[in-house]
DNA sequence: CCGCGGGCCTGAGAGC
DNA sequence: TGCTCTCAGGCCCGCG
């Protein structure tokens, strides 16, 4: 489900709730996730206060109080929903733990802010870790990530080294979170879209021999960052799971140019093609093949 | 090292 | 209505 814009949407929807309190009673329904919550899951977090809520790539870090980081990631289906608890402050905990909660509540937080963050997961391919904040550089998660899309650090030159005698196609690439962290099916199809680039075209094609960036790199580079920068502007896309922490729809769907738009004519103005869909590694990608070479 | 396909799960939607 | 089939926004792993 969630790219960048997505998770980004949601770390700003836990910001005010999370940043700065602390987990009065957390509760596991559901352990077996991506990968089994430690046996030490609750304990390790109740009475500790979140220092600071970031993303990386498609992962929510939170810094905990006791220097361990709590590791977030939605999978395909994942989301966190924040409802107000009710009631005194003396029956948070009943409430909590009587909440109406419903199928795929996996996971509770209820904080000093008075908040009831449930994570809700019905593939469960989404996952919860925690790792000491000292050890996080050498986490197997995040240490072969490439470069936040949005940072100054992503740039053409970036991009075109990366790519230099690369076979693959413009599309594996852009979707690889080693070259690029945060980009999925969707904003990579947009990406490619808004650039003109064929999602077929050999990766090495947008460097110089030496590696250095071309014109298709730089318009690579600048579609990459305007998709995400309005995609995150609108508040994601919602195609089935993705929900603002407050249950509201992102609207970034109704601007898709090419996903999921396979027979509809291409939006560039002046083009006449219609977008096509074909399979590349496993995975739809949507494309105009008259204005994307 | 590199690229590909399979697998992990559940649910929605299409077609019969 | 209900069955079966395909597909879905991610990522890890093993294979050649």
């Amino acid at each position: 489900m969630p790219e960048l814009p997505e998770v980004e949407t949601v770390r700003r929807g836990l910001v005010p709730v999370m940043q700065g309190a602390r987990f009065m009673t957390v509760e596991a329904r559901r352990r077996d996730l991506r990968w089994p919550l430690p046996n030490d899951f609750v304990q390790r977090l109740e009475g500790r206060t979140v220092e600071r809520l970031e993303r990386r790539a498609k992962y929510l870090l939170a810094d905990l109080s006791s220097g361990d980081v709590l590791i977030m990631h939605l999978g395909m289906s994942g989301s966190f929903r924040i409802t107000r608890r009710r009631g005194r402050k003396s029956f948070g905990h009943y409430y909590h733990s009587r909440a109406q909660h419903s199928l795929h509540d996996h996971v509770s937080f209820l904080m000093s802010s008075g908040a009831l963050i449930s994570f809700n997961d019905p593939r469960r391919f989404g996952m919860m870790k925690l790792v000491a904040r000292a050890a996080l550089q050498h986490e197997p998660l995040l240490k072969n990530l490439g470069p936040e899309p949005l940072a100054h650090e992503f740039d053409a030159g970036v991009l075109a080294r990366l790519c230099k005698g690369k076979k693959t196609s413009l599309k594996a690439v852009l979707s690889d979170q080693k070259i690029v962290a945060g980009l999925g099916n969707i904003y990579v199809c947009e990406a490619l879209h808004r650039a003109r680039l064929s999602p077929k075209r050999r990766a090495s094609t947008i460097a110089t021999r030496s590696g250095q960036p071309n014109e298709r790199a730089r318009a690579l580079v600048d579609a990459v960052k305007a998709v995400l920068r309005a995609a995150i502007e609108a508040g994601g896309s919602s195609l089935r799971n993705h929900r603002r922490t407050d249950g509201a729809l992102g609207e970034f769907q109704h601007n898709f140019r090419v996903y999921d738009r396979a027979g509809k004519p291409c939006p560039t103005p002046g083009c006449d093609g219609a977008i096509r869909r074909i399979v590349q590694t496993g995975r739809s990608t949507f494309f105009c093949p008259v204005c994307q070479k």
